[in-house]
This record gives C-alpha cells, sequence and structure tokens, in this order.
DNA sequence: AGCTCCATGTAAGTCGTTACATGATTCA
DNA sequence: TGAATCATGTAACGACTTACATGGAGCT
C-alpha cells in the first residue's frame, strides 16, 4: 500500500489539511502513484482510526476543515515501510500484451499503436524532466517544508533519492519509446519484405547522455 | 481488460478447456498479464455469457470438463482491441514511490532496497530471455498450434511480434538494473561523501549489445 | 450574482488477490 | 493406496475508478 505510506511521508512536513495534502500530492506522489482526492480523504480516515495520523478540527469561516498531523505510530510505520524490503509487483502491461498479437491487425493498425506509446512516454518524459529540474533547484513548496523540518546535513540526500527516482522514470520512458521505434522500424520490415525480416536485439543502455 | 482479449486470442488457435487454457496461460501471457487460474474460469464463464466464446461439455470418465471454443463475435472483438489505441495505464510503482524516500532509512536500507530490486530484475530479465529462445525456436506447444491454424506467410509476423514484445520487456528489466545500480553507487556517495555528491545522468539507450 | 477555489465526502461498480473447496483421473 | 495432476469453481476482501453530492469562501 502506497498510498498510505506516501501520505505518512508528506504529513512528516507538518500538519495539513486533507485538500492542501491533496494538492502536494497531485504535485508529487502522483506522478508514480496516481490517487483520486476522494481515495485520500478515504485514506486519511482509514489512517486516523489506525491511530497513524491525528486531526484537528481548524475553524474556516463558519465552515470547519480537519488537519492531519502524523503521530509516533505513524512515523513509525513510515520508517518500517522504508526499510522493508518488497517484491516489485508483476508486470502488467496492456501495451505488450497487445503488441503480442498484432497479427490480428493490419501493418497500419501496430504502426498507430506503436506511435501513441511512442507519444505517450514523450509525453512522460517531458514531465519527469521538468520535474526533476524543480528538484533540482529546490523549487517546490512541499520540498521547502521538508528541508525546513530536516537538518541541514540531511538537504543533500533528500533532493538526491528524489532525482534518482524520476531519473529512473526517465531512463524507463526512453526505454518505452526506443521500444516503440523499433517496433514501428519492425513493422516496416515486415510489411515491405515479409519474408526476409530480421528482429535486430534491443541494444543495452550504455553511453553517455 | 487485457485477460479477457489474451484468452480470446489464446482460442483462437482453437477449441481448448478451461484447464489447458489456464496451463497455455501461465507459460504465455502470464509473463505480462499475470493471473490465477479462479480469474480465468470466472472470465470464461463471463466471455461465454457475452456471447464471444461457447461451450460444449465433454465426457472425462464419470466427470465432465468443458471445451471453449471463439465465436464470431469473439473473434470480432479479438480485432476491434487489437486495433483500438489505448492510453497506457499510469505508471503506479512501490519501488520508486518508496525511493523518493530513502532518506527516512539508513544508506544500508536503501542498499538492501537497491540490491533486491537488481536481483528481481535480474531474474525476470533471465526469464524473458528463455523465452524468446522457446519463440525463435518456435518450440512451445501453443506456438506451433498458432502457426499451423495460420498461413505460412504469416508465421514470421506471428514469431516476430512477439519476440519484439518480450525483447522490449527485457530492455525495461536492464532499465531497472541500471537504476538499481547507480541507486547503489549513489547511496555510496552520500554516505561516503554526505556534503559533496554528485548525480549523474543515466545515459540514453544507445550503442551496441 | 456568478465563478473559481476551498473542502469533504458517499456510493456503486470493476478488477484482482487470497483463501477455500471439491472431486475425478492417472500412474507408480 | 497415495500422490500428482486434471478440472472447476465460490467467497470474502481490498484497492481503485467513476460518478455523484454538497456547501462555504473569496473575488469580480
Amino acid at each position: 500500500m502506497s498510498l498510505r505510506h506516501a501520505l505518512l511521508a508528506l504529513l512528516d512536513a507538518g500538519p495539513t489539511t486533507g485538500y492542501e495534502l491533496a494538492k502536494q500530492f497531485d504535485q508529487t506522489v502522483d506522478y508514480v502513484w496516481p490517487a483520486q482526492h476522494s481515495q485520500i480523504y478515504t485514506e486519511l480516515r482509514r489512517l486516523e482510526a489506525a491511530g497513524m495520523v491525528a486531526a484537528e478540527t481548524v475553524p474556516r469561516g463558519l465552515a470547519t476543515k480537519r488537519a492531519y498531523r502524523l503521530t509516533a505510530e505513524g512515523d513509525a510505520e513510515l520508517r518500517r515501510w522504508v526499510a522493508e524490503v518488497a517484491e516489485p509487483p508483476p508486470v502488467r502491461e496492456p501495451a505488450y500484451v497487445k503488441a503480442t498479437y498484432f497479427e490480428y491487425g493490419t501493418p497500419q493498425q501496430a504502426r498507430e499503436q506503436f506511435r501513441a506509446h511512442r507519444a505517450h512516454y514523450e509525453a512522460q518524459r517531458d514531465r519527469y524532466e521538468r520535474h526533476i529540474d524543480q528538484l533540482e533547484r529546490r523549487d517546490t513548496a512541499l520540498l521547502r517544508r521538508r528541508l525546513a523540518a530536516a537538518p541541514a546535513a540531511a538537504h543533500d540526500a533528500i533532493v538526491a533519492y528524489k532525482v534518482h527516482a524520476y531519473r529512473g522514470l526517465v531512463a524507463r520512458a526512453r526505454a518505452e519509446i526506443s521500444w516503440a521505434e523499433r517496433g514501428l522500424e519492425l513493422v516496416d520490415r515486415l510489411a515491405e519484405h515479409p519474408a526476409a525480416y530480421v528482429i535486430p536485439d534491443i541494444p543495452e543502455p550504455e553511453g553517455e547522455r
């Protein structure tokens, strides 16, 4: 359950209302673990019931909002989760399932799939890269709060781990783009020389940027 | 819904019982879309209710088994699905979520995470490569049935698309391994020179194998 | 007065996981 | 006769999606 622990981590930067938390979530965790606001509110209530966060009702004009803060139990759970080695979930990739059965479609349909795949991951890659820029400039509200709450000696590591994660996502996106492009080449070869194609292997990620 | 369509594709190779289908599934689709047998039986019943497959009760000693075959509607649905361009599902990666928060753990804990990540994807990579070998040798029972049911001119494409998909998975696994290794280097730099680290970018997948 | 943002949820449904359940056949 | 394999499910639960629902606050 990454949602639960990501919320604990966000709350470690200081007390926050559900709404603020959801907005911060959208700008950070959402890149690697998307969730709707409704799910966040639900999870916060569950965390509260589990004693990992505590909520305080804060007046807001005539209405009220709820400010959540991390409890000692929540903090312990966060650290337990970070230390715990978890198996990655199994691969579950619709695009690869479908690619396995492209023979049921026309070459043109296969091309469209690969082009859409490439376009999607190009957009993702750009999104990740913009986020890396923000992180490196320490230019997000959440990161500033987080750094302010942490000892200066830890600042580099806090930023570095996040940047490393997003660099990894960029590399993944590039692998997808490369796969789609080789897919397009394969479709061309199959369509033009249906009896004499060769499938070149995908090279290892080696060399400089 | 990839499960549904993968089952339709498996059935295109000819009538099969649920059990056989589940076994074939384990040796093929399961690489990219895992499912329990119980889920496959449930989905087959649902496909039957939707008119996409038809079942025939076959005697087996005193008991019976059900042999499923693709209907015209099922075939049409399979082709519709292949032609349909679908957005890839959003990234949802526990390992990357956690890596974003490695500052909550010790360097040693971070190392263990990265090592487990590397080991996992090395095993996956080897699994995929073994499957590619099988495909290239046309050495799986299912592939042989599938090829036997298809015109000879289509054989190359049938194999080539599958090989391409698994090559892509190998490339993904390699990207994960590379990410984990750079993660290990990062932990070392942070632990040894906490104030003077540099995060090298991950190079593009360029160059020869 | 109306729009945007703030703020918090409920409800229904889908998909998938985990555990449980049962019994026949085949082969050593 | 006992184990492995064949064969087919049900039940409960959890996570997430989609849609719906409501109302205050702040600004123009």
